[in-house]
DNA sequence: CTGAAGGCTTAGATTTTGTCTAAGCTGACG
DNA sequence: CGTCAGCTTAGACAAAATCTAAGCCTTCAG
């Protein structure tokens, strides 16, 4: 068994999540392949490494890697929702136009700001979302960016 | 008149968009109605009201509305998406178990940590989204509190 | 070890969500 | 007015997500 399926293995103990085979693949997909994968790409790649999980079982252990916190739904402003391991926290910058979406570098919101807002609220993660016109859009713009 | 209506027509007339009545249909639901909607609940919303529009008309009217910045998708979780109208400025709390959103009061993210990774990017606008277990949630939970 | 019990998986049907098309309508502007 | 470009529309279409009923597997008490 590898060092990687240890590790997640040790996360389900933690979230208390049973575990299967078709999850571990879940799970193991959104690791160490690539970020913001929807799910019929997960169906596909998950079926594609040899484990087997049917549609529904994806959408399922998705559900519950998200309600233990191992997977985040992202912002996609496209039709079909993109899940991130959450493993590595990062931030994003959306398009308005095109609709792109940009990974950006971690940096911590400082608390005392966030605090009074959040009224003693449970948090378990966050991420900035900033929007705006990307460098290719603005280029490309005449008066109001052609896409 | 209304003062509302007034208001939206001053932020066409900024944005550059041509105004319609089914545009103006849609961005006053939003502004004026419950937050978070779908595009689904738009469209039976704005149809109960005596204006009109198609759903087609609905889907354009919202993605111009969000190139113009007056209304924006927000993550949601779920399988639809949900839009937001973003004259006044809030951020995000959602709860990973019942998928609730709740909005949170305005404050600032410090200029130089986001800065740095920003690079140069154009930025309109941007929101903290906060992911956690809601109040309700932790309350009525059975035995596994703070995920 | 063994045998329930309840959660998990499955294929396929169904529902929901979003896009596209062709034709007609309308706001902007001279 | 008259024209043009952009907007709206109904409905077909495509894609995404959920539901269902039956069987399988992890767990855990005995």
């Amino acid at each position: 068994m590898s060092k990687l399926t240890s590790e997640l293995r040790e996360a389900f103990r933690a979230a208390d999540l049973r575990p299967t085979a078709q999850r571990y693949a879940v799970l193991e997909f959104l690791v160490s392949g690539r970020r913001h994968s929807t799910a019929g790409e997960i169906v596909r790649g998950v079926n594609r490494t040899g484990s087997a999980a049917s549609r529904a079982t994806v959408y399922n252990s998705l559900r519950a890697l998200s309600r233990a916190g191992l997977v985040r739904e992202v912002f996609t402003g496209g039709s079909a929702a993109r899940f991130d391991a959450t493993l590595h926290p990062h931030h994003h910058y959306i398009c308005d136009l095109c609709g792109a979406i940009e990974d950006m570098a971690w940096f911590e919101v400082p608390a005392p700001a966030a605090a009074r807002v959040l009224q003693g609220r449970h948090v378990r993660a966050y991420e900035v979302v900033y929007h705006g016109a990307c460098r290719r859009c603005r280029n490309s713009k005449s008066g109001r960016g052609d896409i």
